[in-house]
Order: structure tokens, then C-alpha cells, then sequence
RNA sequence: GGGGGGUUUCCCGAGCGGUCAAAGGGGUCAGACUGUAAAUCUGAUGGCAUUGCCUUCACAGGUUCGAAUCCUGUACCCCCCA
């Protein structure tokens, strides 16, 4: 048995836990069963929740069993933590496909199906669906002191919120018994799986406990929680989030390339911190990445393992591939000889326009009007500047002249040209 | 109700009868440099066409050979006096 705490300590995950001496012991006594929730608000995980899957992943392999619970229930109230503002509901609709999404995700990191692995993966709507109103809260509610409720902080911070006058502030008495929910689950978990230990970002905390105080009122026993602190960047700013929005773990949403290339781009001062939390990298090797940080940054090793490493947990082998090879391309590789899947596949993000295979006839088309088609130009006064600047390649190949006609010998797979204007805007002409 | 000021190209902001597609700055785009960083430097920045033409300075009308610039009316905004 790993000790998994000391694991976790190193790499700066443990941010807040429960008697670390107790826990230690406990955890080193055996397998043990421990959970983490994810919350269906969408289809698809995010970069932010990688945290959550990557940890129960490491729980598994240091020989405990985790288990992954979907909020299918919890979804439907919306967690207060975290949150300035009340929350619309989801549809049930919605939240099934949700779940059903998040659940083909999460089997990547964690292994359900090996017995002696002993994972499994849990929606909690299964047991609270079955629950009444009346009996819930005379099961549940009573163990709730109102006011020990009040000092939470996801409840705090809105409280002071709503009776400033601000619009739509406070908290509503669906989301403030949010924490009854989570607590009931772990409570439940506690009882039906034997699992004492908790676990989840730093913003889980005041619901963590919730739990715990719940098993110790109603089944008078002891049991854990830990919580990993929040991956933000050196200026204070979220992970994982680009001005287009989140960075999804679903390919339709965030293609391998675009997944690839957010890792790549971390700023020095945050990718230690990422090597360490996220990937699965061992001590040493994270530590000679530092090292070689400092002494020569622009290699930018660090960035290189960690996309690679985290594209290959997330998108597979194959997925890395894909995302290697864009990225080739993307800075400048020749495109030539591939093929319209290939393409296809590499240029998954970039705008595309479809015209008449004719064109290319004759005399050819002129690269003027190619850029306006591609919407790489307004209009085809602009398209003649950026070629009199020198920012225009066909197939990653400087444009020599304002002249210049597109023809057949220009394509780079059976149908496709490939445009460029500066360094990375590209877009696609497809020739049907 | 009375008096004064404003409305300019993506944004801010000059322009006050021809030399105005309209200064300057910001933004944006491109080039150089570079670590797929930051900073910096250079160029471009209404549309269409080889000179040139067309549309643009709140809106509508007018004066003039000629208006973003003058006059009249309309809309919106700001300030002052009631």
C-alpha cells in the first residue's frame, strides 16, 4: 500500500483535512472506500474538475476504492459553493444527458470494472429520488442546526448579497438546503458502501464537514474529509479557462489540438504547479522539469510533458497523435500530400468555405478572391494589403504575389487548399 | 419654460467652406524580433477598380462652382437659469 498522503503532500494537493494523523493511519491500514461528486452541470467535464478525476485515480492506484458520484439528484437543486449568484435549474432532460456524458468520462481515469480495483460510480439520484419530503426532513433535516448552517461560507457570502438592494442577491431555500443533500450522501455512502472519507476541491469543504457531522449524529461514528486546494493561475485568475471559454475534456467541445495547445501555453510560473497536481508524473522526474525550467526556459519542457501527458490521459494515444501532428502544422510545416480526413481532423476548429471545383480551372482562382471566400479578408482591398505584407500562405507557404492564381497543384489533399494569414489564423477552401 | 454646448470613420478625439477618406491616440491586422511568453520596433487600417470612381462626418432639406465645415428643421445627449 502507497501512502497516498505522502504522495498528495508533495505534490501540494492536501489543502485542508481532517486529523492528518488519524487519516494517515486509517488509509494505511487497507483498501479503503472513499468518494468524490461531480456535478452535471453540463455535458462534459472541464479542465477544472481534472483535478477531481486525476486525484480518485491516484486513491485507485495506490490500491484504495474510489468512487466516482454523479449528482444526478444534486444537479437538479445546484450547489451554492462557489457561487455569487442563485442558479437556474436544469431540466431533467438535460441533467439525464448530462450524467450520462460524465459518466463515459469519467470511466477513462477511474476503472469500474476491474472487481479487485474495486472502483465504482454512483448517481445519487438513484437513493434520493425515493425520498419524501416529510421523511427526508425528519430523517435528515433534524440533524441540521439552522444555525451552524448560517456560518458556512457558501451560505455566508450570499447572505450579505440580497438585502443590499443589489438585484436577484441572497440565497433561496432551495439551494441553502443544497448541503443537506451532500451530506446525506456521503451519509449514505457511509452506510451502504462503508465509505468514510470524502474528498473534493477546496470549495467542498463546508459541505464535506456537513457530512461528516451528519454520520456522527446518526450513526455515531467517525469519518474523514480532505480537500485539494483551487488551481489558479500566478495572477489570481482560474485554470482552465480561455477567452473562447471553457477547456473541455470532451473532444466535440475542445478538440485534442485546442486541449493540447492550452497546456502547452501555460505560463511559466503556473506549470510546475500543474505538473504536480494534474499529471502522473513522479517526484524526480517533475523536479529535473523545474530544473530545466530555470536554466533554459525556452525549451519549454515543462509545457511539453504536461500537454503530452495530459492529452494522452484525456484523449488517448491516438488523440495525442492528432494533436502533435496539428500542432507541427500549425507552426509552419508544410502542408502537402495529406489527405482531406487528415485535415479534416487537424483543422477541426478553423473556419472553412466550400466552393465550385471550376474555379480552379482556366486561368485559375486568384488568391485575392480565395481570402475573401475563406473570410481570412473583409474585403478584397484587405486581402491585397495582407498580401502586400507579406501575411498570406498557401498550404503554409509564403504567397509571392498579389497575382498569384489558385489551381489544382494547389491542393493539399484531394479537395482541400489551406490558407494562412499571419501567423496562425488559418481556414480551409474546400473544392466540391 | 428660458439660455448655452454637443452628436466625426471600430472607440476616444482633432477638424470649422476647397489641398479631407478626414490629424493624433487606442484597438485591430500584418511584418521584424522572440521561448507558440512579455515588451519593443515597422507598416497598414471605408469600398470597388491599373490613373480614377463610389459611399462616409446624427437625420432631412437648403445656400454654394464646391460643405464634415454655413443656414433651416428633426432626433438624442450634456450644462446653466427658472
Amino acid at each position: 500500500m502507497t501512502d497516498i498522503i505522502e504522495e498528495l503532500k508533495w505534490r501540494g494537493l492536501i489543502y485542508q483535512s481532517t486529523d492528518r494523523q488519524q487519516l494517515r493511519g486509517w488509509l494505511a491500514e487497507g483498501p479503503r472506500v472513499l468518494y468524490a461528486g461531480f456535478d452535471p452541470t453540463s455535458d462534459s467535464l472541464h479542465a477544472g474538475t481534472l483535478l477531481g478525476l486525476v486525484a480518485l485515480r491516484r486513491f485507485q492506484r495506490a490500491g484504495h476504492r474510489p468512487i466516482a458520484l454523479v449528482g444526478g439528484a444534486t444537479g437538479m437543486i445546484g450547489d451554492p459553493s462557489g457561487k455569487s449568484e442563485e442558479r437556474n435549474l436544469l431540466s431533467e432532460d438535460q441533467l439525464r444527458a448530462n450524467v450520462a456524458g460524465i459518466e463515459a468520462q469519467i470511466r477513462r481515469f477511474v476503472d469500474f470494472d476491474d472487481a479487485a480495483a474495486g472502483g465504482s460510480l454512483v448517481n445519487n439520484y438513484d437513493w434520493m429520488s425515493r425520498f419524501g419530503y416529510i421523511e427526508f426532513l425528519r430523517d435528515v433535516g433534524k440533524n441540521f442546526p439552522v444555525n451552524v448552517m448560517m456560518t458556512k461560507d457558501s451560505v455566508k457570502s450570499r447572505l450579505g448579497s440580497g438585502d443590499g438592494g443589489g438585484a436577484g442577491g441572497g440565497i433561496s431555500y432551495t439551494e441553502f438546503s443544497y448541503m443537506l443533500l451532500q451530506a446525506y450522501d456521503f451519509a449514505h455512502l457511509f452506510e451502504q458502501r462503508g465509505c468514510h472519507l470524502q474528498v473534493g476541491g477546496s470549495d467542498q469543504w463546508g459541505n464535506i464537514t456537513a457530512g461528516i457531522d451528519l454520520i456522527r449524529r446518526r450513526n455515531g461514528a467517525e469519518a474523514y474529509g480532505m480537500t485539494w486546494p483551487l488551481l489558479t493561475k500566478s495572477d489570481g485568475s482560474k485554470m482552465g479557462k480561455t477567452e473562447s471559454g471553457a477547456v473541455w475534456l470532451s473532444a466535440e467541445r475542445t478538440s485534442p489540438y485546442a486541449f493540447y495547445q492550452y497546456w502547452i501555453n501555460v505560463e511559466d510560473a503556473d506549470v510546475g504547479r500543474c505538473l504536480r497536481y494534474l499529471t502522473e508524473l513522479g517526484r524526480e522526474e517533475i523536479e529535473s522539469l523545474d530544473a530545466a525550467r530555470v536554466s533554459a526556459p525556452e525549451r519549454r519542457e515543462s509545457q511539453r510533458r504536461l500537454a503530452e501527458s495530459l492529452t494522452q490521459l484525456v484523449h488517448g494515444d491516438e488523440g495525442l497523435a492528432i494533436a502533435q501532428r496539428a500542432t507541427e502544422i500549425f507552426f509552419g510545416a508544410e502542408i502537402a500530400d495529406l489527405s482531406d480526413a487528415q485535415l479534416g481532423s487537424i483543422f477541426a476548429d478553423v473556419p472553412s468555405g466550400e466552393l465550385d471545383r471550376e474555379r480552379l480551372g482556366g486561368e485559375g482562382l486568384p488568391v485575392v478572391d480565395a481570402l475573401v471566400e475563406a473570410t481570412l479578408a473583409g474585403s478584397k482591398g484587405e486581402a491585397r494589403r495582407l498580401l502586400k505584407q507579406g501575411g498570406v500562405y498557401i498550404n503554409n507557404r509564403r504567397a509571392e504575389s498579389q497575382e498569384q492564381m489558385l489551381t489544382a497543384a494547389d491542393l493539399a489533399s484531394e479537395s482541400t487548399i489551406v490558407l494562412r494569414s499571419g501567423k496562425k489564423r488559418y481556414a480551409l477552401l474546400r473544392f466540391s
